[in-house]
DNA sequence: ATGTCCACCTGCTGGC
DNA sequence: TGCCAGCAGGTGGACA
C-alpha cells in the first residue's frame, strides 16, 4: 500500500485513537520485520502518553512524553487495524490505550520498521538523514528539482523514486506524475527541461493531494470494526493499466526497470 | 559518485 | 480442482 498518501492517512486515523491518550499495554507478538523491533520496545511504551502524531517521507511519527519518537515504517505490506474484533496473522505490535482502543501493527512481508528515538533528534535518525524535500512542501519546486537533476543521466523515473531527491513517492505515484505530466519515464533526468520539471512539480501536487483526498474519505469509516487504515480505492490514469486506451488514442505500455513496473503511453510520454 | 540490479518475505492471481 | 510462475505500492546493500 503504503507511499506518501497512504502513510498521511494512516496517521490522520491514528490521531484521534492515539493523541493524548496513554498506552496501558504495548505487546510484541513478533519482533522482527526488517529490522528488530528495539529490545525493550513493548517497556518503553507502556505507560507513556501519546502527545502528538506526524508523518515524514514515508514514515509516520508517534511522539511520546518519555522524549522518544515511535517511528514506523508500513513497507510493501503494512498496515494499522483499529480496534479489530480478534487479532490475526501478522498482527506484530498491539497497542492499548487508556480509553479502551486497541491499534494493531500488521505487516505479512515484514519489510516495514519500527523504531524509538529521541525526539529532539530525530533529523539524526538514520533512514532520515539525506531524505529529500516533502514532495508538498515549499522546497520541492521547479528550481530545487532542476538543480537536483542536473547532469543526471538515469532515467527522471528512477530519479522520483530516489527518496533523496524527493522523499514520499512510489511506484505507483511516480508513473502516475509523469503520465499527468507527459514525461517519458525513460528520458535521462538531467535532460528534461524547466518548463516540463514544472509541469512536473505540479502533477507531483496533484497526484498526492487527490489521493490523499481520496484516502481522507476512507479515514472518516474508520473505526468499522477491523477497519484497516490507508486503504482506498483511487482512480488511476495508467498504473496497472497495460493495454488500454490513453485518452491521447495511445495504448498504455509496461516494461520493468530496477525490477518495478512501469506504465505510460509511448505517444503522449516524450 | 552514479547507475543498476537484487535480496529481503508472504500472499494472491491467472494460466495451464 | 490444483499447482506454480509471476507479481505486489520499499529500502538498502552489492557491484561495475
Amino acid at each position: 500500500m503504503p507511499e506518501l498518501p497512504e502513510v498521511e492517512t494512516t496517521v490522520r486515523g491514528l490521531r484521534p485513537v492515539l493523541e493524548g491518550q496513554r498506552i496501558v499495554r504495548a505487546q510484541v507478538r513478533r519482533p522482527d520485520l526488517r529490522r528488530p523491533f528495539p529490545e525493550d520496545l513493548g517497556q518503553r511504551l507502556t505507560g507513556a502518553t501519546v502527545t502528538a502524531l506526524g508523518r515524514r517521507a514515508k514514515y509516520g511519527l508517534v511522539d511520546t512524553d518519555r522524549g522518544d519518537t515511535m517511528v514506523f515504517h508500513l513497507g510493501m505490506s503494512g498496515h494499522w487495524r483499529i480496534d479489530p474484533a480478534e487479532l490475526r496473522p501478522h498482527d506484530h505490535l498491539v497497542i492499548e490505550t487508556g480509553a479502551g482502543r486497541r491499534l494493531a501493527l500488521n505487516d505479512a512481508r515484514r519489510f516495514g520498521s519500527v523504531e524509538l528515538w529521541p525526539t529532539a533528534s530525530l533529523a539524526d535518525y538514520p533512514p532520515f538523514r539525506g531524505l529529500g524535500p516533502e514532495p508538498l512542501g515549499p522546497d520541492f519546486n521547479a528550481d530545487s528539482l532542476a538543480a537536483a537533476l542536473r547532469g543526471r543521466t538515469a532515467s527522471i523515473k528512477a530519479m522520483l523514486l530516489d527518496q533523496r531527491i524527493v522523499a514520499g513517492l512510489g511506484n505507483i505515484y511516480a508513473v502516475e506524475a509523469l503520465y499527468h505530466a507527459r514525461i517519458s519515464p525513460k528520458r535521462a533526468a538531467g535532460t528534461v527541461s524547466r518548463k516540463r520539471l514544472a509541469r512536473l512539480v505540479e502533477a507531483v501536487h496533484r497526484v498526492l493531494d487527490a489521493a490523499i483526498a481520496a484516502g481522507g474519505s476512507t479515514v472518516r469509516t474508520y473505526a468499522r470494526p477491523d477497519g484497516e487504515l490507508g486503504h482506498f480505492a483511487l482512480e488511476l490514469a495508467v498504473y496497472g493499466r497495460e493495454g488500454e486506451p490513453c485518452g491521447c488514442g495511445g495504448t498504455v505500455r509496461r516494461y520493468v526497470e530496477g525490477g518495478r513496473s512501469t506504465f505510460w503511453c509511448p505517444k503522449c510520454q516524450r
